[in-house]
DNA sequence: CGCAAGATACTGCCCTGTGCAGTATTTGAG
DNA sequence: CTCAAATACTGCACAGGGCAGTATCTTGCG
């Protein structure tokens, strides 16, 4: 084994499990479907193949169109069994980055301004987001890849379509509550501490 | 400038904004609250202050507990010009990574115990983070290190509990319909498409 | 009082992953 | 026929993660 495997090996050993791709099909089939919940920058999928191939768990076949050169992976017998043994394995925490949300914590060391702007623009990109999610969605409910997978699918679209509008939801109102704020530092009559303790409620209600 | 800034760079600069702090201090504060939107390693922690004074937007006050070297961070007038500045930039987009949701949607490659098993855990993961974020909230409201900036807390609290609950009814759900399915390549009859497109019409109405 | 366990306070190393620039060739639309 | 877009990669520098390692200090328990 040339280095300890990583869930973006599993990730795209799973998609080879569904038929062979070259390296740029691939990349674009994780910007469609895997980017929501693994998102990997398409430099990284250039490098991965060949390390599933350095393991046996891959086929590379090198053909070319005219001068370019042009490689066609496959999973291997290997592979099937790695994939399958990994689906046991405990997984990582869920994780997720939100810079925007890092300015709106922080907005007391601005205006509220730029408070204002920034739940504007995530707002904004949220919109934008669950947008494309629909179109995605609609294109492959139309003109399906793997008809036989759709369940599968239809699971992870699912909890996709729930987050985005679940963020979505949240910016508006948010929105919405600084719009009566005074200043920064002052959310007018809002009890943020009452708030805090309704949701403190839903959470214990929530975990039983 | 010894190198362009990162969001963990500005995130810091902000808890410094605040009070002074021990690297320490600085960790631990992190994984109680930045850590749920913007996680980062201990090890980043130790790092980045350093270059912060490098830079000159944060100060280091060497001091020591007897043998044991400690010290402590403050900002500077420069590091609050520049906090403010950063709070007006464009934001990177939302990601998240969840590497369980990605078991689901390979599922095929197992067992329907597999599958079964999987979303076990992340129910029992949900759980257990709600319960954290519970519990970090209690503590917050009962004895809040920073009473003036309950609102901003507020905000950003509301948007992790939404998040969490709505993977843990997620999770429950999909649980749920997976337990009646006879085998990971046939969801009984689970309209699939069919909950797809409700989905789509649900985001169309979302965004108006 | 003595000692163990846990809290405090870091550093080094190797690997994954990102972003961007750079280099070609082929295909398709007008 | 031409030019833009799609295809098919590589190199490089830096952010970040995880883990092991190395101390010292504090606290509680017997």
């Amino acid at each position: 084994m040339t280095s300890p495997r990583t869930t973006t090996s599993y990730a795209l050993l799973g998609l080879l499990g569904l038929r062979d791709w070259t390296t740029y099909e691939l990349a674009r089939q994780v910007q469609r479907s895997l980017h929501w919940f693994w998102p990997r920058a398409e430099r990284k999928l250039y490098d991965e193949p060949k390390r599933l191939v350095a393991d046996g768990l891959a086929t590379a076949t090198s053909g070319s169109t005219g001068k370019r050169p042009r490689t066609v992976y496959g999973i291997t017998d290997a592979g099937r069994t790695e994939l399958a043994r990994w689906l046991d394995e405990p997984s990582a925490a869920r994780s997720s980055e939100f810079e925007a949300l890092v300015k709106v914590f922080f907005a007391d060391a601005g205006t509220l301004d730029q408070l204002r702007t920034t739940l504007d623009r995530i707002v904004a990109e949220s919109v934008q987001r669950v947008s494309d999610l629909a179109d995605n969605v609609d294109v492959g409910v139309a003109d399906p890849a793997f008809p036989t997978r759709m369940h599968l699918n239809a699971l992870a679209v699912r909890l996709q379509v729930e987050q985005e509008l679940t963020v979505l939801r949240w910016a508006r109102w948010a929105r919405a509550q600084v719009d009566s704020w005074p200043s920064v530092h002052e959310p007018d009559d809002w009890d943020a501490t009452g708030s805090l303790a309704t949701l403190v409620a839903e959470c214990r209600a929530a975990v039983g």
